[in-house]
DNA sequence: TTGTACGCGTTATCAA
DNA sequence: TTGATAACGCGTACAA
């Protein structure tokens, strides 16, 4: 009775059972060189009756690849991540790569500790969603060997590759659209500075109000659905309140809709609403919601892709930054007629 | 200028630097045995001047443990799912664990795959949400001592830990709920009998039936949001339609949803409606619906908690079952004025 | 085509 | 308290 996952079989057993060389069976086991299909076959049959399966943590250290690649995300139980973590993970195992997955849950000692693992366990790159700041710690030297690649946002401060989407052009279209419906006073709600998205979300929402001469109306104290309902009540409190809406991610879309609901103000009606970032049941909500799509899958997959470049060796190129096309998904409660 | 992850300094490195044998330095960085203040004073200086990180793929050699589990699970983009993951990343860096994660998107023969790719990094556990069939490789990894614990349904013929929920008592409730409103046709959508889930989500569904002594109106067809809306239409055509609904999933739920939108059915006016599984926009519908709720990170957490029990030596104890409560959350698609 | 010997970075064992 | 040495399982380099 084997005591446990160490009492598996070896290479060595192998050979024993097959009567042959541990490395003939090593190379049966990688198919690269030739061995005598007689012998092969007998090999096989040993690995069959023994159970046999290679020992990754031995291949490893040996020098080659871990074939693991970090993920160290913000968020899994956001649906975007999560969107991007399944592309991830299929590219990787398209690749022959295990994902080894790290939610930092937005917080940098907690990313820092997961990236601290993910050395430990010679990863051998790194796919990152960064938090807001304090990444001085990637630039080490021993982290910079490491392949990394930033997901979603760039990385303050470390130029790496990273692949992102159009934040800025996708904000600016979701503004037009509301001032084509002929809005005058369009309110933007998200948060501070912190992060590249909700600064580029919000350039692009500037752009267009001033290309068209609009003055801005912003709050961003919101974080959550709860602090966005709040946001939204003390807009509707103005004398002159907007009369549209710039949501800038789905948890704020949703702390609008729910403050709208509370107020009894209806969309489009009362107030249109275009919210960034798209949830399975937006089309299901009444009215329909206006949504700036970002390809989560692509993401994920175009970043996976890019780390699998730099490892194939062609790591001389200069940092790249992929940027994906956003798509306004036109429903109802921007003010339009949908079907 | 290193050359790449490879080219880390060693155990070796930083005891030359420190003057030390390799052993020193070994303790120092584990602390478990005593070492000199002094002499540990001096190791941590060289561990910090050559920014030294233990290599685990090699401590994972020496017969230690990886630590290191897989998770397998059938869709992380299912909010459920995603939520189990994160507790589960959440214990297992408690406990100075490293998740892979898979994504075995319901296939039975992707789901192999990559238990063989964890079996050959030496997990030290598997956290496994089963696909439908096809289990018969795991008893081969039972007799290899690899723990396993399956998580929100059990493993098809192989007996493990399991955590799960009151998928039975659940339903049963829903349906019950519909019954007090003075339902008599109620209508179950879902799938066929292939997942333990929807089997027992079933079973529920008809108990309450059949202690009120109603007639059965299910429709197993229903796999997704689209043939979910086709099960609905084909019921809402029959000369005796139903006039509540028992959707089996949140997938099921929203097709349901979208065709009794298109065929101009209001809920619960028309149509009462309760679906199982909870999800974050389920408040702002119109009407909330009432659902089902599972908890999913204390899912997650137990299962954690249950693998880790078990590597840490108390692995004598019988086959566990572990059932959680699932909870009636009612709002107003059941028919209920809420709030 | 096949086999032998060594080293990867770490820890256990034993000796000093 | 410390250090030298032998594994762990595999692949590379060489020899047969």
């Amino acid at each position: 009775m084997p005591a446990g996952p160490t009492s598996r079989p070896t290479l060595h057993d192998v050979a024993r059972e097959a009567r042959v060389g541990v490395m003939t069976v090593s190379r049966v086991v990688n198919g690269k060189q030739s061995v005598r299909p007689e012998t092969a076959a007998r090999v096989r049959t040993a690995i069959a009756t023994l159970g046999y399966q290679p020992n990754d943590a031995a291949r490893s250290l040996k020098g080659q690849r871990s074939r693991t690649m970090g993920l160290v995300i913000a968020d899994i139980t956001n649906p975007f991540y999560a969107g991007c973590a399944k592309a991830i993970e299929e590219v990787a195992r398209a690749h022959g790569y295990a994902v080894i997955l790290c939610d930092s849950d937005e917080q940098v000692e907690i990313e820092r500790q997961q990236v601290d693992i993910l050395v430990r366990r010679r990863v051998d790159g790194l796919l990152l969603v960064p938090t807001a700041n304090g990444h001085a710690y990637l630039a080490e030297e021993q982290v910079a060997a490491l392949p990394v690649i930033a997901l979603d946002r760039p990385i303050p401060g470390i130029p790496t590759d990273a692949v992102v989407v159009q934040n800025r052009r996708g904000a600016r279209e979701a503004t037009e659209h509301l001032i084509g419906h002929g809005h005058r006073r369009i309110a933007y709600i998200g948060a501070g500075a912190g992060l590249y998205t909700t600064r580029e979300r919000r350039a692009g929402y500037r752009e267009a109000l001033k290309a068209a001469g609009l003055a801005e109306i912003s709050r961003l104290d919101a974080a959550d659905s709860a602090t966005a309902a709040r946001a939204l009540r003390e807009l509707a409190a103005l004398s002159e309140p907007p009369t549209a809406i710039f949501a800038m991610n789905n948890l704020i879309t949703i702390g609008v809709l729910q403050a709208l609901d509370h107020l009894g103000l209806r969309v489009p009606h009362d107030v249109a609403l275009i919210g960034f970032d798209d949830f399975e049941i937006a089309a299901l909500l009444h009215p329909r919601l206006t949504l700036v799509r970002q390809p989560a899958a692509e993401l994920g997959r175009r970043a996976a892709e890019l780390l699998f470049e730099r490892l194939d060796g062609r790591s001389s190129k200069p940092v790249q930054r992929v940027v994906l096309a956003t798509e306004l998904i036109v429903r109802e409660s921007c003010g339009c007629r949908h079907e």
